[in-house]
DNA sequence: ACTTCTGGTTGACTCGTGGTACACCTATGA
DNA sequence: TCATAGGTGTACCACGAGTCAACCAGAAGT
């Protein structure tokens, strides 16, 4: 029973709030209340609410690059084709998961639409870690444009959330691995049928 | 040089500010300096702010719908594929946009995550007419399951939408023809392959 | 000519929320 | 022993959504 600092239990509170119910939507009142301190002792931790979130999608940008090497070791298995496939059992585990809503990056980024807000900014650098993670991957497969095949993949990876998150769509994730399995068969043929063009 | 409605002006207002900035950054004054009317005079038009975005996001609706409409028609040619591949010349129009931030719907649900607020549903609805829309030119193509075909085209479509927006990469454009062209050449081998399997 | 409806005006007001200022408390460790 | 980190409470400000009361001008109906 290690005591957890007062600082990380807001950023926990808050990424539940802010991800549940929309950042705009949240008070920090409510974040207060859910740690139970004061709002003056809040603006010792950070400088502001938008500063929370910052810290909030930090904080969730790590945790999701260490759930894909993690899925990757577990799940990928010897062969660069099954490490780059197994990316998407994350995936499915995200659009199965009940309180899904969406990436929470691009949640973000879309309430702060503006290029130059800080916190699109810092959504854009986490869906990047990605986006490079995945191209890695694909490089290991030998495929000829490893970072078209990533950004195809992570594109059919957006598509994937805000759909299901704006239809409710349950086979979303049946159709998704066919999109994915698709992209990636071709990648893969091209790269046999033209050696090193 | 007819007079348009104050209440016409109100949602083109609304719709350019609240798509460019964010429906919470946008203040109503701003939207009533845009108009030239007084605060009175607009909760004379709209019950509230919200009810003001839900009139511009079925404002937006319909204009979308009838462009889709309008691209077959002009670009789709002869050919049920013809018609159905149109749809992309739309979603390249958009992409190319200097002010393109994204779907609005997508947009607006995002910052409506709930999905029993109005807003969300609003969102919900506008985009599943254009499924519906995509679906029937899946069907005139006479494959095997033209909702299946429809909603991966969407999916696409949307994580085209959410990748330009976030990423800002110009090269979404040719990625997002690629995976369309893959996708509808794969639905259409298949109608050939099995025929009413 | 008089009334009524439509769409508009001004100004003062409430209420919620982000954020600040000030004074104070308590435990820890150099 | 003294500073610092982390905490308390209360009062306060600014800003934005939304309300209310009173008033005004033009078009239309009879």
């Amino acid at each position: 029973m290690v005591k957890v600092p007062t600082r990380d239990r807001l950023i926990e509170a808050a990424s539940n709030r802010f991800y549940r119910d929309g950042f705009r939507n949240v008070g920090i009142d409510q974040i207060l209340t859910d740690v139970g301190i004061s709002k003056t002792a809040f603006y010792k931790h950070f400088e502001s609410k938008d500063d929370l979130l910052l810290a909030a999608l930090d904080e969730k940008g790590d945790w999701l690059y260490s759930m894909c090497q993690k899925v990757v070791w577990e799940r990928g298995g010897p062969t660069p084709e099954g490490q780059l496939r197994s990316i998407f059992d994350l995936v499915d585990m995200f659009l199965d998961d009940e309180k899904f809503h969406g990436c929470f990056f691009v949640r973000a980024a879309m309430e702060f639409p503006l290029p130059q807000e800080p916190v699109f900014q810092a959504a854009a650098r986490n869906k990047m870690t990605v986006e490079v993670f995945i191209t890695q991957l694909a490089r290991n497969c030998g495929v000829e444009q490893p970072e078209d095949l990533s950004r195809k993949l992570c594109l059919i990876i957006e598509g994937a959330y805000v759909t299901r998150h704006v239809t409710q769509n349950r086979d979303t994730k049946r159709m998704t691995r066919e999109l994915a399995d698709m992209i990636i068969a071709e990648a893969l043929d091209s790269r046999s049928a033209e050696p090193t063009a």
